[in-house]
DNA sequence: GCATTATGTGCACACGCGCGCATACATCAA
DNA sequence: TTGATGTATGCGCGCGTGTGCACATAATGC
């Protein structure tokens, strides 16, 4: 695979939507919650957070819309559930186009061979 | 492995700072410019891009500072390069913590039976 | 019907931050 | 030295957005 082949290959996989999904830092206490309780609903997720129960409630409808997160409701509550697999195969994708230019073009700072 | 130990490996390996370093719309194009032209000085990263060069000089520092990027000093310009080997790691470390939950415990909402 | 619980939403406020400009600093050439 | 080039930084502006409050909406129980 050439260089500007694995390049491109990296460039596809970068989503600013998803990075954005976890740069706040409450949305990233909310991530961390999800990840403890699994599937609950808001007043659960809010529960031990300082923010108020609206701000959580915003924040679980951005991770939604990110996709990384999925809702469903039960009467009056409403539960949220990290979506494991979308996750993990986002992470696989960068992490499998990123690897490949990383070995045949950017040797990068820390890398010794490279003749 | 417990649910709550594949939890808490999760909850390690999740850092704000990494997301925060590709959130923002140009420093992700700062990204793709370094994935494109690999080691390159700020005058020829900034070249195509809308953005002051001033303003593209700090989201190299932000890109540094969050250890995603390495800079090099030679003369009077500086060189940036992407530290591959680190994003790499950060991606393959997350997505290694994140398997395990989905599998045992989080079935989530639409489980693709895949490998 | 009314009351209670759980969540969504309009609104205003404040903070953060990306941005550009001007300028200072550092390096190299003549 | 002086001038030119490349980069960093101080400053202020403007917009995006996270936040909380109050209220609206929906569903359950009485």
């Amino acid at each position: 695979m050439s260089r500007s082949a694995a390049a491109n290959a990296c460039l596809a996989v970068l989503d600013a939507a998803f990075f954005k999904a976890f740069c706040d830092p409450t949305r990233l206490e909310v991530v961390r919650r999800l990840i403890k309780l699994g599937r609950a609903d808001i007043g659960a997720i809010a529960e031990a957070l300082p923010q108020d129960r609206s701000v959580i409630s915003r924040h679980l409808q951005i991770l939604e819309h990110a996709g990384v997160a999925v809702s469903t409701r039960e009467g009056r509550q409403v539960f949220y559930e990290l979506n494991g697999p979308v996750i993990v195969d986002r992470l696989a994708a960068m992490r499998d186009a990123a690897a490949p230019l990383v070995e045949i073009c950017c040797p990068g700072p820390a890398r010794k061979s490279r003749a």
